[in-house]
RNA sequence: GCGCGGAUGGUCUAGUGGUAGGACCUGAGCCUUCCAAGCUCAUGGCCCGGGUUCAAAUCCCGGUCCGCGCACCA
């Protein structure tokens, strides 16, 4: 953790940011004139114009640059989907309260600790009431009987309604990830078939948090940005080279778990070579996100991959990185890096009853010998009747199983606890050879999902900065030009008619240019730097007598950062800026 | 959801049972040839509901919201 600051200075850090967001614009609680509502907020001009920066920049890295698709799915989905998801059940906690000390637990914990049950999640209220009854469970923190306290369900989900009436339940979706899944089937065809493949959302994403907290870093509406990346476990890899000297702090779980453990310095290269990052699909996508994160201005001293514990590994996560960074002294999740295998594909194949996988061909088509029925009807119907159906399916699993049971005169099959036989004749069984193309797979998942809103608000804390100017105290965001609000504000020196025009066309050109602008004339001179300091503007223009009596007589821009001032032609500014803008020139590099 | 603390202009705050003051910000004007300067003027506020009281921003109750701790965070 870093010692570079003491706690108290943190914390006020956070005290004044918060205080800067609201008076400039960034975030602020939503529904003030209603008294406010809890885990909801609005991100004002800056904050809007900061978040879709960001969210440009991840679209550019995790879609565009990898050649991901983009897709926009809704935010409300019907019931079945998240009874497949598992949503429906594990997003609902079973809340259990202590009648002595008036702490709540979860009673489906205190019942798996306690008994024999160790599903007690999947259990009705009812049931659950009755076994702590039953058992005579006690409160974990004070030991007071909690047998006849109601256990009350609590579903992290938004309920709604979809269409008239209440017959048809939707949900506000707790993760964007589910609206990717539920179209693989149609998503596959667009990505040709081919594995391996990505698709990425950037979208709201809603839960029903018991307890919003700590501002924007846990709300109850939020935007996450996720890639969904469908690969063949068994044959495809990702491009470990390019990645490979990336250089991260990792912590993983064995370091978490020792007395004394300790962050460890490594390269994603060597990480993968010893094992501490089990998946390399995990480690790639770690690696491509670390200097995306320093490039939007994450501050890299303040910045890890922490693995999960298994304890708190979902159920069908193999393996899960969580991107940190530190505010206040506290290490948040920023982002999750999750192995997820085949699960969600698979319950949606199983709850939706289509097709979620992919045809993969052959290197060589593959001859296989094959058992197969092709049981005689005239005979089999007649003789069981309405079970005829099943006998077959009976002889079809047999035949795939067992090809010596139809080596004799007979075949013995069980039906509901009954054996019946079967002339093998009339059963049409047959090893022939046939040639397969290919097989279907159900392909894994590498889920790299982003919370944006603490992204941005750890973008704003690591920016914050106080210092001091021609002796008077200063407050400015050191923030990255590419995710700026603003990128250059124009001002007139004085308030004077001429230089408030020529500051207007300035202003004007650099918006045409695709400059993000803010033009000024209030105050003075050191007013407007400063106003533009505090929201983060990387540069200030201002246009003073010599810009309008000379030709050529060019303005001043000045630096948020150093202060510094050059000097810069009219004619040559929309070009300069938008260089520096873009990553291809720096300040320091223009003449005097 | 439980416990503790809090809520006064846009922001930060002072305050007494007798209907509120400051600072900064913002706006208008003056001044000003590059860093929140100065002067004048102006806008704007007691979280919501109920109770006690002649009178409540102040006391009491309930609620909402914020911060912290616990729990929760698939």
């Amino acid at each position: 953790m870093s010692e570079r600051e003491p706690a108290a200075e943190r914390e006020r850090t956070s005290e004044k940011l918060v205080e800067l967001a609201k008076r400039r614009g960034y975030f602020f609680q939503s529904s003030g004139a209603y008294g406010g509502v809890g885990g909801f907020y609005t991100f004002g001009p800056q904050g809007a114009a900061l978040k879709g920066n960001v969210e440009d920049a991840w679209r550019d890295r995790f879609a565009v640059a990898e050649g991901n698709m983009e897709i926009d799915a809704p935010t409300i989905m019907p019931e079945p989907v998240f009874e497949a998801s598992g949503h429906l059940d594990g997003f609902d906690d079973m809340l259990v309260e202590c009648p002595e000390c008036g702490e709540s637990h979860r009673a489906d914990h205190v019942v798996e600790d306690e008994t024999e049950y160790e599903d007690a999640e999947s259990l009705p209220i009812p049931e659950v009431e009755d076994v702590i009854a039953e058992y005579e469970l006690v409160c974990p923190s004070c030991g007071a009987g909690l047998a006849g306290q109601a256990v009350d369900a609590f579903n992290l989900m938004f309920a709604t309604t979809i269409g008239p009436g209440d017959s048809d339940p939707g949900y506000l979706r707790p993760e964007t990830a589910q609206g990717i899944f539920v179209e693989f089937p149609r998503l596959k065809e667009y990505a040709r078939n081919q594995l391996p493949f990505g698709v990425t959302q950037i979208g709201r994403a809603y839960r029903n948090e018991i307890s919003p907290r700590r501002s924007i870093i846990r709300t109850r509406e939020f935007t996450q940005a996720e890639l969904e990346y469908f690969i063949d476990p068994e044959a495809d890899e990702p491009d470990l080279e390019s990645v490979a000297d990336v250089e991260v702090t990792l912590y993983p779980a064995s370091e978490q778990n020792a007395d004394g453990g300790e962050e460890i310095r490594t390269t994603i290269g060597e990480a993968v070579d010893d094992g501490t990052i089990a998946s390399p699909w995990v480690a790639y996508f770690l690696g491509v996100a670390k200097p995306w994160y320093d490039a939007v201005g994450v501050d890299m001293d303040r910045f890890r991959f922490r693995q999960h514990l298994s304890g708190e590994r979902a159920h069908y996560a193999a393996d899960c990185w969580d991107a940190e960074s530190e505010i206040d002294g506290n290490w948040i999740e920023m982002a999750g890096f999750a192995y997820r295998s085949d699960y969600d594909l698979s319950k949606h194949a199983e709850h939706s009853g289509d097709r979620f996988t992919v045809f993969k061909q052959y290197d060589e088509p593959k001859t296989v010998e094959r058992a197969t029925v092709d049981p005689d009807m005239s005979y089999l119907g007649p003789e069981f009747g309405g079970d005829a159906q099943a006998v077959v399916s009976e002889l079809e699993a047999l035949a795939a199983r067992d090809r010596s049971a139809f080596e004799g005169d007979a075949v013995e099959i069980d039906l509901e606890g009954e054996t019946h036989e079967i002339p093998v004749e009339k059963t049409g069984f047959a090893v022939e050879e046939q040639t397969e193309a290919g097989k279907h797979i159900t392909p894994h998942v590498i889920e790299p999902s982003f919370g944006v809103d603490r992204l941005v608000y750890t973008v704003l804390h690591h920016a914050y900065r106080e210092d001091e100017v021609a002796g008077e105290e200063r407050t400015f965001l050191e923030l990255d030009p590419e995710v700026a609000p603003t990128f250059v504000g124009v001002f007139p020196l004085q308030n004077d008619d001429e230089l408030e025009d020529a500051a207007r066309d300035i202003a004007a050109d650099l918006r045409e240019a695709g400059l993000s602008v803010t033009y000024d004339d209030s105050g003075n001179i050191g007013r407007r730097y400063r106003r533009q300091d505090e929201v983060g503007t990387p540069f200030c223009v201002t246009v003073d007598y010599e810009s309008i009596e000379r030709d050529e007589g060019g303005v001043t821009v000045r630096e948020r950062d150093s202060t510094e001032q050059k000097r810069l032609a009219i004619g040559e500014l929309a070009e300069t800026l938008s260089a520096i803008r873009a990553g291809d020139l720096a300040f320091e590099e223009l003449g005097e």
